[in-house]
RNA sequence: UGGCCGGUAGCCAAGCUGGUAAGGCACGUGACUGUUAAUCACGCUAGCGCAGGUUCGAAUCCUGCCCGGCCAGCCA
């Protein structure tokens, strides 16, 4: 059957087809499955932006066609032309009569598409990962990957933040903790970075407030749900902001992320299986506790028996305390000053109670754990020298950090959110590792 | 790095008090003009992670090793 002139039928996306409604169209993408009933073919396509149930009778469609159809492998690559039409026997709500089909690549029958629509386990999906990214879950968890990544930057660029970009290839550790993977840099050691923050304040420095958001590395041994290797970060650093300002901009910034990942994305969210009405009430304020009120927390779930081990004070939290912590609010919790000596060298001291750190933990519900870290910073240049002293650092690596404190330092603030955990939080995942398109964990570095 | 669990066809998986490898999915062929995890029939596919040992005989027992998962520590 030819169309009815010689202007090729408009290319549209499968989630514009509504719009198309009785028009011919052409989809270009690919066959996400089929079934047959005799002289009735149900080819299924897909193009990355939907699924759309095609139907070809036999005595409807020509003879090259439908022998196309029948003998078409799953996921071949096909254009497809059909006529639109509103069916409510269809999950979308539009089927499409096809009329004719390009086969561009096909997959052999002898060697098919080995990912099927059940039945694999997570060792197998990760080493075709390459071809798991197609199925409509893992396209789902993208999307709203991606819708958390621009609102975040969007809601940064709106107020007034400039995104500076740190390097990755750092001459020494930043924070002088995390295990680090080293590279050789013509001849001398280098090291990927585990966090931009030192660079982005000498940048707030000079622009007042400035965000980074990029990947970070870490070669810890860890091996868990929520740990990845390879990972990215959004860090906001304000000049002259104190620790309250930024833990009003971490909420604000959650905030905005989640309500944007729904209005934009529910059925994406949907398709995840996500149960939305755990996220509908995450707006400001959300609850704000100290450490040793947390502490107290701990102690009261240790004396109901909800908590395994007595917390000793002054350590930090392990993940069994964070999931209990949290599990006591509906919305992420915000711990703020926590004792100096757990907590990273360049945190400003409280002025109150010097032994406790200007800093905050914000830890996601439902056991998410915590998905951001922040704290106000040493200003003085004379007490920084003394944390560098006091952790053993390389004071000498740090000359250009403590210069940030001799030529016009102020109180400035940040954090950094790890954006895996929060997506994994937002879409209700068991690992991190669906998060991101390739992931790099301990085990593995494939595809 | 430690504790626990696991590696059987392309995938999922039973068998593991030793006796010579279920079943399902996928794929192929045939039937079916409304299927939605379609159905029905037939067919194809493994010698059980690797190495060694015990035994008449090992997927099953023993030793060592490799790989993966979960949890913990550490962190975001």
């Amino acid at each position: 059957m030819e169309t009815e002139s010689n202007i090729p039928p408009p290319v549209t996306s499968i989630t514009q087809i509504g719009r198309h409604d009785g028009e011919i169209v052409t989809i270009q993408g690919w066959l996400y499955n089929k079934r047959e009933s005799g002289k009735l073919i149900f080819p299924i396509f897909r193009d990355g932006t939907g699924v759309v149930q095609g139907v070809a009778p036999k005595n409807q469609v020509s003879p090259e066609t439908f022998e196309t159809l029948k003998n078409l492998t799953d996921e071949s690559s096909v254009i497809v032309t059909g006529k639109v039409r509103s069916d409510k026997r269809a999950p979308g709500g539009y089927e499409l009569d096809v009329i004719n089909v390009t086969v561009v690549q096909r997959v052999p029958e002898d060697d098919p598409y080995p990912i099927s629509g059940k039945e694999h386990g997570i060792d197998f999906l990760m080493e075709n990962r390459h071809l798991w990214v197609r199925s409509p879950r893992q396209c789902a968890i993208m999307r709203v990957r991606a819708e958390i990544i621009r609102s975040i930057r969007n809601f940064f660029d709106e107020r007034g933040f400039t995104l500076t970009d740190p390097p990755i290839l750092t001459p020494a550790a930043c924070e002088g903790t995390s295990t680090l993977f080293s590279v050789d840099y013509f001849d001398d050691e280098a090291f990927l970075t585990q966090s931009g923050q030192l660079y982005i304040e000498a940048t707030a420095m000079a622009l007042g407030k400035v965000y980074s958001f990029g990947p970070t590395f870490r070669a810890e041994k860890s091996k868990t749900r929520r740990h990845l290797t390879e990972f990215w970060m959004v860090e906001p650093e304000v000049a002259y902001a104190r620790l309250d300002d930024i833990m009003e901009l971490a909420e604000n910034m959650i905030s905005h992320a989640v309500q944007s990942a729904m209005a934009n994305r529910r059925t994406d969210l949907e398709t995840i299986g996500r149960d939305v009405t755990k996220l509908e009430h995450i707006k400001p304020p959300f609850p704000r506790i100290t450490y040793d009120q947390a502490v107290e927390i701990l102690h009261d779930g240790h004396a109901k028996g909800l908590v395994e081990a007595k917390f000793e004070y002054c350590g930090d939290f392990g993940s069994p305390d964070e999931t209990y912590i949290s599990s006591q609010f509906d919305k992420p919790v915000m711990v703020h000053r926590y004792p100096a000596k757990v907590k990273a060298f360049y945190m400003e001291p409280d002025p109150q109670r010097p032994d406790l750190a200007l800093c905050v933990d914000v830890l996601a519900p439902e056991g998410y754990g915590e998905i951001i870290g922040g704290s106000q910073r040493i200003g003085d240049y004379n007490q920084l020298v003394q944390r560098i002293r006091e952790h053993a650092l390389p004071e000498a690596a740090f000359k250009w950090y403590l210069d940030l404190r001799k030529y016009g330092g102020v109180p400035h603030s940040g954090f950094g959110m790890g954006i895996e955990r929060a997506v994994a939080w937002i879409c209700g995942l068991e690992h991190v590792r669906e998060t991101i398109p390739f992931a790099r964990t301990l085990t593995r570095i494939y595809p």
